[in-house]
DNA sequence: TCTAAACCTCACCCATACGTAAGAGTTGGA
DNA sequence: TCCAACTCTTACGTATGGGTGAGGTTTAGA
């Protein structure tokens, strides 16, 4: 089940990573100390592809330091913290554009603590749909778990012989309906 | 959050869903005693749309016992059971063609075991899977509840004020680090 | 017989999150 | 100076799971 397409990750950089100290414009925005990172650098550095970083760029998650002589993207360090909050907030269900608006509105809070709360309200509301999807994926568990046992130890033991009567395998004594991941494949 | 543009679901079905029972050839395969079900009836009672029942259709997911005069599609009772397992195999992460997959596989096991054997394999894969998402929803939540925690204590007392030195209300001595939830919504 | 509601088969449309390619420019070490 | 590796912008392609008509037919109750 392996990805036939996978995307063609970045070779490893035969270009010095340690640029001159100089360039890390200390003044600046970049609180991050270190030298300033190249999108394929950010890109090896956070797991992500380059066109994922430039996407995020277009939609306004994500925002390069500067830009070289040449027009190439010079990211900050902590861009590498900022990728990662994006892929935590796809791990959470956000699309794209949901991330979007919550960068948005987290950019257009008057104060500090006007943005907080807006992240709590967002965090918040994510936190109970998690919680939710927790108890989903584990009710699926049981049921695969329920289903592998059936079909290794019910199905074969009291259905291939013809006494369905009696199952010692089986604790409960009515003969085990099978379980609807079983039961389902049967049909047709 | 509530999705704009809901498909339309059916209206109750003014028709009497009572068909005479003649109807219900319960001769042929249909193990289920009862009526036929037209399409509008399956979907209502599986939640599923009609465009989603003929697409299942087209993928072969699922077979109509058979046509009316008319060419309407009628199901046997249990295709409500066929359904609820594409919903499932979908809530386990399965895609359509994956599914096409599985049943392809199960039609042609030349033995209900060798058909057995083989959902056990797709089952025991997902259950692995299932278990690892389980832990990384898990850890999701806790980093959530971190940052609300963080949001709504550390942040409000801690950086507010200016002494970082002592924190009441922080369990831990250090200054709490935000956690990348919340780090990562400050940059830039 | 009439009619509303359901159904039929195309067939095109949508959002998401990138992949991929083309053609050209940049960088930096040798 | 040269070249490989990297980056630039533009722009179209892809997969998934259906949604949404259009235009016409069928069903079944009244």
């Amino acid at each position: 089940m392996a990805s036939p397409t996978e995307p063609r990750r970045l070779a490893l950089a035969p270009t010095t990573l340690a640029r001159s100290v100089e360039e890390a414009s200390v003044g600046d925005a970049g609180r991050a100390e270190g030298a300033l990172l190249q999108v394929g650098e950010l890109a090896r550095a956070t797991g992500k592809t380059v066109r994922a970083i430039h996407l995020y760029e277009e939609l306004g998650l994500l925002t390069p330091h500067d830009r070289s002589k040449g027009r190439f993207r010079r990211f900050a360090r902590d861009a590498v913290v900022r990728v990662r909050w994006i892929s935590k907030l796809q791990d959470l269900g956000l699309t794209l554009p949901e991330i979007q608006e919550v960068v948005r509105a987290h950019e257009e809070s008057a104060s500090a603590s006007h943005a907080a709360a807006y992240l709590r309200g967002v965090y918040a509301q994510k936190l109970e749909e998690t919680r939710r999807k927790l108890e989903q994926l584990r009710e699926l568990a049981h049921e695969l778990e329920a289903s592998l046992h059936f079909l290794t130890h019910c199905d074969a033991s009291c259905c291939s012989t013809e006494t369905i009567t009696s199952c010692p395998s089986c604790e409960h004594q009515a003969a085990a309906p099978a379980p609807d991941l079983v039961a389902g494949a049967r049909i047709h």
